[in-house]
DNA sequence: GTTTGTTCCAAACAAACGTTCTATCGCCCA
DNA sequence: TGGGCGATAGAACGTTTGTTTGGAACAAAC
């Protein structure tokens, strides 16, 4: 995998803007003139590479037949709709996610945009904040937390727990420590707290946080 | 308002799914081919009238520059793409926000789902927040906030505002009083601070904050 | 019965556009 | 010094493709 030119990386750019501002790929001279390019071999060439290297799709002898690869596809994507499934409030149990909840309707949901998307998005869900006590994970009363249904939880990742003892929800980066558990607020300027790990239930990994303000 | 006629009701579908096979619009041959049309005048005919209708949008003598308007690209959603124009830290000069920048090749974006979408989406950009000086928004290194440049703020909106005499970017709610503002944090256990009007340098309103992680 | 508007045809034209050919320049390396 | 190579040029070529022209069939309006 070779790298990519200052001049590719520009050509790439005005291809994703220009597929953005007008629905179709710019042709092989929009990219010269625009690029400053002397000649449209040059930007065919680059193309070749850009080809080559993956990064766009060419159809031959087709005008405009240009794509981006790893696309936004000028605008328009599939975005995928996660269901938010309850609502996280401390002392308010989690609602227990199950595939049939997962796959059932009626349920409002969030659209994700691709960036937000891992590759499976078929274990993820959402719930939304209530109340402002994961307000140390820098999370505001209102919030949706997408969050990912997985057994693989690795120190450092922020995760949705029960406290079992405490009867409290939260959402905290999570170390395990011996047979405790230590639960680092998001918030820099406050303090873990430390549990036995028997005394917590990790009900999913954080994924993304979506704050909706106006 | 005229009616679409099946023949046109056709085109209208073969340029959808053919857009989304191939991520670029038909020529006019070849809708021509696939809609049993006898000749390309015809197809052009059919095109002028859907473009009348404002079903479809054209680019005179651009290959294959073809656009639908009110394109749901087949169960797809539209995502509109804000360009991230900079970084807003405590300490460094907001982004100036012009016409030319958000128009301008380049940036990496971020794409929204509809439900964080205005109805105008051209004057959106967003920033990405270096630093932990805005904890008190509930914002956390390497956020992203989405903002609307808009001269219509209002009491309670939430701004990007830079404070001349401190030097000091931040994102709060706003509120006049008489010839002060106060800016008051997201995060309800922390105080407001009142600064006087000519202080204060408001680049937009903040529509959503988006945080990723995993 | 003529007019008028719509829809459809076939062919030809000209602009847009991808591709290719040849040549140049700088750089590394033997 | 010279050959190989990546990158760049300028120009020409031939296809793709939007557009136009002149006409015909048909139905509703007058």
């Amino acid at each position: 995998m070779a790298k990519i030119s200052t001049r590719q990386q520009r050509i790439i750019d005005y291809i994703k803007g220009y597929r953005r501002e007008h629905g179709y790929a710019p042709s092989v001279r929009d990219i010269q003139i625009a690029c400053d390019i002397s000649s449209t071999s040059v930007v065919d060439y680059n193309l070749r590479i850009l080809q080559r290297e993956g990064v766009i799709r060419r159809s031959p002898d087709i005008s405009r037949g240009l794509e981006l690869v790893d696309d936004d596809r000028g605008g328009a994507v599939e975005v995928v709709s996660v269901p938010i499934i309850g609502a996280i409030a401390a002392g308010a149990p989690l609602p227990v996610v199950t595939s049939d909840i997962l796959q059932s309707e009626g349920l409002e949901t969030v659209g994700l945009p691709p960036e937000l998307t891992p590759r499976v998005a078929s274990d993820l869900y959402a719930l939304r904040v209530k109340g402002y006590s994961m307000i140390d994970a820098l999370i505001d009363d209102g919030d949706v937390v997408v969050l990912r249904r997985t057994p693989d939880i690795r120190n450092g990742d922020m995760v949705a727990a029960w406290l079992r003892a405490e009867e409290e929800a939260t959402l905290k980066r999570l170390y395990r420590e011996g047979d405790h558990i230590r639960l680092q607020p998001a918030n820099v300027q406050m303090q873990p707290i430390v549990v036995p790990a028997t005394n917590v239930e990790v009900h999913g990994k954080v994924v993304a946080v979506i704050r909706r303000l106006e």
